[in-house]
DNA sequence: GCTAACTCGTATATTCCGGTACGAGTTAAA
DNA sequence: TTTAACTCGTACCGGAATATACGAGTTAGC
């Protein structure tokens, strides 16, 4: 229910609407490097007057929704290409292919607005895909290749976790990006495939 | 090389020494809680006033910085007392045992040194813990037990991520506080835990 | 070409926080 | 008991960042 940019129905000037759009993109672009990046920055980064944007976006907090919103919608598009058909876990490796990058590239801000954003505003935002993944871990219990002694929402989080996690190592660089799409991969296999069953050490 | 309080032989008051010790705690408690929990917030939480903090710690830098080492060493400790020995699945259990609620305690806390501190500081910080579990997890892997197929130090810091994901999902309520550390060490086993040889889906 | 929408600089207010200055009162310890 | 260490309030400075005020110039669109 935002009042500036949400209305893609609203009449506007075609350079206004022309500089809404590079002012998101500084916006993902700036705050993807670093998590607490002025307004000044993300404007000059548009080329556009720190007032241009103000005429936009009320705050901060609106301007960083709308980044985030704009890279969950341009995410959510590239995974719904994504055929999760077939056997769970090559559907898994396939998913995980295409989402990688996009964390990586905006592991930044979503952490961005974890400080600015209401909490649950956060979650709703950012529904879609973890829905995805959530579909598709249930498929694959039911298909009996995905472990059921864990919940599905912890599971998914775990993957979460896992993935922002790589992309740190990454941005740090402790972690090659040739490799880093692999070892996620791996990893994350290795936590939704069941444990071997004949490996238990303890009860 | 702190000028302050790091000098353990350092003669000092005894009214002294106590506030330091209840403002190292209150901010372990304060910044276990809120990541950019204000100076004055510790000061009161410790029941001393701003300018008797600053008599003691320079900065906010500082501060931090001696809370989380505070932090460390007290779980250092703890964990020093953890047996290793044995398989190194059951001494993985009983070390993520033991790490569980200092983790859970003091994620914050981590989040809030890695926004003040210079970066490599931190990593010297919790080298100790980080180390305890590298040597683990080599063992586990001369004994065959742990996967080979990642590098180790990608497979501790996943340890990490997974530990302080859960100590989020918990905050927010998403995790019961009951279950959390079979939930965290199920997850954690499955990551080092060599993936079945059988139950490869694809290359 | 007229008008409203848009751009955008500069200047300023505001808020918050960290850090300093000063100084008086209090207490531990020789 | 004397002294130096410690406590601690209040007030202030400074920086940084968000946000507002004003107003002049520019441009799209009818």
């Amino acid at each position: 229910m935002s009042s500036t940019e949400a209305r893609p129905k609203q009449r506007r000037r075609a350079d206004a609407e022309r500089s809404i759009v590079r002012i998101v993109a500084a916006a993902r672009s700036c705050l993807g490097r670093d998590p607490d990046a002025t307004i000044d920055d993300i404007a000059k980064a548009a080329g556009v007057g720190r007032m241009t944007l103000y005429g936009h976006f009320p705050n901060r907090a609106e301007l960083v929704e709308a980044a985030l919103a704009d890279a969950m919608r341009a995410g959510d598009e590239t995974l719904s290409a994504v055929d999760l058909g077939g056997d769970a876990r090559e559907a898994l490796t396939r998913l995980l292919g295409s989402s990688w990058s996009l964390v990586a590239e905006s592991a930044a801000l979503l952490q961005a607005a974890q400080g600015v954003l209401p909490a649950g505003r956060l979650r709703t935002l950012h529904a879609a895909p973890a829905e995805r993944m959530a579909q598709l871990v249930r498929r694959g219990q039911d298909d009996g290749v995905f472990r059921t002694d864990l919940p599905v929402t912890w599971l998914v989080s775990a993957v979460h976790y896992l993935l922002n996690g790589a992309a740190e190592e990454q941005r740090a660089g402790r972690l090659d990006p040739a490799d880093a799409a692999g070892v996620v991969t791996a990893t994350v296999r290795s936590v939704l495939v069941p444990p071997a069953p004949g490996a238990a050490a303890s009860s």
